[in-house]
RNA sequence: GCCCUCGUAGCUCAGUGGAUAGAGCACCGGCCUCCGGAGCCGGGUGCGCAGGUUCGAGUCCUGCCGGGGGCGCCA
């Protein structure tokens, strides 16, 4: 933002001229909450008080009457307010000016800055065992992992999705020993899987009765089942990354002489043993257990030397559920010793979604299907209800609830703004109103309280698509996008585009309004992955 | 027992060192001669408890209480 910079350049030149020392990251400038503490304000005088010897209240004044004297871009006043906040009232061209940035970047170009460098980002998400159909809790973390793969991608990454299908060990021959008892008509053994969609599975196996051909038959089954109900949603993976095809490779094996080559293995009741304690671990872990099998750890760590030192991916974030925390400690250690900087590696625990009667389990056959969810709500709110708040906070899913408030749905204001604006193109068409050049119109025009709301809005967007990438926090795109909606609404009520009465040098000015929203919303919603539809 | 995480309005959640803590839902009342009323406007007793850090704490630190999760030669 062209303004902001302008502010924060003055400031800094204006407390060279006071004589007082600061670095160029300690001028921050912030949008206050209440308008009447300006348009920007800045704390540096809080900050920088005691180093230079001065009262907070009295370095502000100082620096707001140098900053007056020589008054940067759209500067009305600056004044001085509580502990020693100095804040800028701009008149409404900056708001003009930023219009004409929105415009002029468009869908494309405005709001994307270059953060990741162009690094290569593997994001991992879902991955859920082939052993049941995904569950809404799946489904919350879908929509996290491929919305943040949109925001990561816009903002500078080179971004690949992947999911790593948990296609071999105990619990493919619990599937299948769940499906053979089945199709036995017997009652599913202790610990295995009691759905009904393993009694339908049971029906089409004509197979051999054989616990692992069994068990592969049903997981390739649900696994088809899996894509299909994550393309509903439009998560779609680059990849997907079988466990199998790493333990048939021989990686495990390579990944285990690896590590002893560096020295960190050793052998201890007949088990092999990796020194995770040396990278921060609580406790060291098996990698070869004493029976000859590889252990889980040691076939993610093969996984995990696969991602960066083969397919040479410069950072990795998995996104798993905190049910999964206990691994995190042991595989950077494992990943550390595989010689691999332990930052390039980032796992998001997100907490875990509850229902209202306890825990979902897939082995228990207790939990709501993510595909009955897109049923109810259709793929957009499904989306949507998913991305409204961080994944760090532990959701309790109601779904008589949520399907109640299915009308109410938070999807319907966004996406009803969206058409609205759609709404305004096809009556401008009717109407043969053509748009002017953005440089024909007359944006100063643009003074009702309703308007400066959605060009406020519009200037934020580069501020939250940034900290939603680094944060890796989509949800503050959601939050964004209904802010717009919201401001837009307002707008729209109380401002007419081609009433009667309105000058046509205002709706020319109004439609290029229309336009900025029109691209912050689409901005917005493709970020989230929901559509943004024309009408509804 | 130890570790992680969360605790904000009746409910679902924003607010990750700033000024008088905000939205949505639900509830009550108002608003259509013109671009879509799935909209707009108004209505609020709330930061789990107790200390600490500092100009300033919902935010950072410590302890306690409460919810969730984790501590395997399971995956």
């Amino acid at each position: 933002m062209a303004t902001e910079s302008d502010l924060a350049g003055a400031i800094a030149s204006a407390l060279a001229g006071l004589g007082v020392e600061v670095l160029p990251d300690e001028i921050r400038l912030e949008r206050p909450q209440r308008l009447e503490h300006g348009d920007w304000s800045t704390n540096v005088a809080l900050v920088a008080a005691k180093r230079s010897g001065r009262q907070p209240r009295a370095l502000a004044d100082e620096l707001a009457a140098a900053l007056m004297a020589a008054p940067s871009r759209h500067v009305e006043a600056v004044e001085v307010a509580g502990p020693g906040f100095v804040n800028f009232r701009l008149a409404p061209g900056w708001l003009h000016d930023a219009l004409g940035e929105v415009v002029t970047e468009g869908e494309g170009g405005y709001a994307a800055p270059d953060l990741g460098h162009d690094e290569h980002v593997q994001i991992e998400f879902v991955s859920a065992n082939p052993t049941g159909p995904l569950h809404v809790g799946n489904g919350w973390f879908a929509s996290y992992g491929d919305a943040l793969a949109r925001i990561m991608g816009r903002t500078g990454w080179r971004v690949e999705r992947e999911y790593y299908v948990n296609d071999t060990g105990g619990q493919i021959r619990m599937l299948g020993e769940s499906i053979l008892a089945r199709r036995r008509r017997e009652q599913v053994p202790e610990g295995g899987y009691q759905g009904e969609y393993v009694a339908e599975l049971a029906e089409h196996y004509d197979g051999p009765e054989d616990v692992v051909a069994a068990g592969r038959f049903a997981a390739a089954r649900i696994l088809a089942n899996i894509k299909e109900t994550l393309d509903q949603i439009h998560v779609r993976f680059d990849e997907w990354y079988s466990q199998a095809s790493i333990e048939e490779s021989g990686q495990v094996a390579e990944t285990i002489e690896l590590l002893r080559g560096k020295g960190h293995v050793y052998e201890e009741d007949g088990a092999v043993w990796l020194r995770s304690t040396e990278f921060g671990d609580v406790r060291n872990r098996v990698l070869v257990k004493s029976n000859g099998d590889a252990t889980y750890l040691a076939g993610d760590l093969a996984y995990h030397r696969n991602k960066f030192l083969v397919r040479g991916f410069d950072r990795v974030i998995n996104v798993w559920g905190a049910d999964h925390h206990g691994q995190v400690a042991s595989l950077k250690a494992g990943v550390e010793a595989l010689g691999v900087e332990r930052d390039r590696l980032e796992v998001r625990l997100g907490q875990l979604i509850s229902l209202v009667n306890g825990r979902m389990s897939k082995r228990a056959g207790h939990y709501v299907a993510l595909s009955e969810l897109i049923g109810i709500l259709g793929p957009d709110a499904t989306r949507l209800v998913s991305l409204l708040s961080s994944i760090d906070q532990a959701t309790t899913l109601d779904l008589g609830k949520v399907t109640a408030e299915s009308a109410e749905n938070p999807v319907y204001y966004v996406q009803y703004a969206h058409a609205r604006i759609a709404s305004i193109g096809r009556v401008a068409a009717e109407r043969g109103i053509e748009r002017v050049p953005l440089e024909a119109a007359d944006l100063s025009l643009l003074v009702h309280p309703r308007e400066l709301d959605v060009l406020r809005v519009l200037v934020e967007l580069p501020r939250v698509v940034t900290e939603a990438a680094l944060e890796r926090a989509p949800y503050k795109v959601t939050n964004w996008v209904r802010g717009l909606a919201a401001a837009f609404h307002g707008f729209y009520h109380d401002c007419y585009v081609m009433g009667e009465g309105v000058p046509a040098e205002l709706t020319q000015a109004r439609l290029w309004l229309v336009e900025a929203a029109r691209v912050g919303l689409s901005v917005g919603l493709g970020l989230l992955g929901v559509d943004a539809p024309d009408s509804m």
